[in-house]
DNA sequence: TCAAAAGTGCAGCCAAGGCTATAATTTGAT
DNA sequence: ATCAAATTATAGCCTTGGCTGCACTTTTGA
């Protein structure tokens, strides 16, 4: 079978950059995407205690759990992640609260969220899918796509 | 505090479906969300497979490894679990293959690849941000929105 | 006021997706 | 034919993000 020689980390590079998707840029990618994934819940949490403070005065361990979804034991293990990224405040039986740098955090959250939900919407995109789906993306657009987002909808104003 | 009593699932629902995001929606976006990560990798394995037996006849762990950018223990652990789900085929020390439910999964995976893709590209994004930002998006769009890639691309034909 | 309800926290479990290190098998070259 | 290199597999560890069950505070209301 093949066991093509497939370019070594540190071979030579003698030939032109080769048109083809090369290993190592996939593989970029790849880790990048990954990483996204780990900050997503982060975004969203972030995202979403912004968003209860701003309506309700308070984001509670429960209101939380209720609107994400999951259990209270799950959204204090989640607390305490956000804790050690410096992201958020609390202190036993108190609720939490953002720093300074998650209330930055959440600003550009809800700036890019509310962006990609408006390009969906102008796309024509029933807005229930717009939203759902606007959901999952806005974890993976670069600052390029979002420009694109933007101009689009400036372009197709009514 | 406010101690707001947050709509009980059984509740009286006698009042309009008021225009306020529901705890409930939301919480089954999320989840629906969830879902979509939990299987982000499935289809990117699925598709990655599918790619090498096209392009080289065969797909062998270390490939995987390589193009995905991770261990090559974290490849077969992942292959078990695809094994188990009875999207591929695989006995020691032999390749891996997909079975036909794989097949079908790749097939979809990869349409739906290259509609973001040309999408993105058609909105005027630089093909290398296109790349990198359809490998996370593609996984979290939903039929409507897919269809309405398809639209605009119609639309935006040279 | 004080007991029940609501909310919070903690321990322990699980699966997934990473990793390194070690063992086993296959392949290729001499 | 043999042996070294490449490939594949296994074992064990870690973190994350889920869960349930139990214990502890706080809040509420009779």
């Amino acid at each position: 079978m093949s066991r093509k020689p497939t370019a070594l980390p540190g071979a030579s590079m003698v030939g032109p950059p080769d048109r083809l998707p090369r290993e190592d840029t996939q593989a970029r990618r790849f880790g990048a995407t990954r990483l996204a994934r780990a900050t997503e819940l982060t975004e969203d949490y972030v995202e979403l205690i912004a968003d209860l403070m701003a309506t309700g005065g308070e984001a509670r361990t429960v209101d939380i759990a209720r609107r994400l979804g999951v259990s209270h034991a799950t959204v204090i293990k989640a607390v305490a992640r956000l804790k050690r990224e410096a992201l958020v405040n609390s202190k036993p039986y108190r609720g939490i609260f953002l720093t300074d740098s998650g209330q930055a955090l959440a600003a550009r959250v809800r700036a890019r969220h509310r962006l990609v939900v408006a390009f969906l919407l102008a796309l024509g995109i029933p807005p229930d899918d717009a939203e759902a789906d606007a959901e999952g993306i806005e974890h993976h657009v670069s600052a390029a796509t979002l420009q694109a987002f933007a101009r689009f909808i400036e372009d197709h104003k009514p």
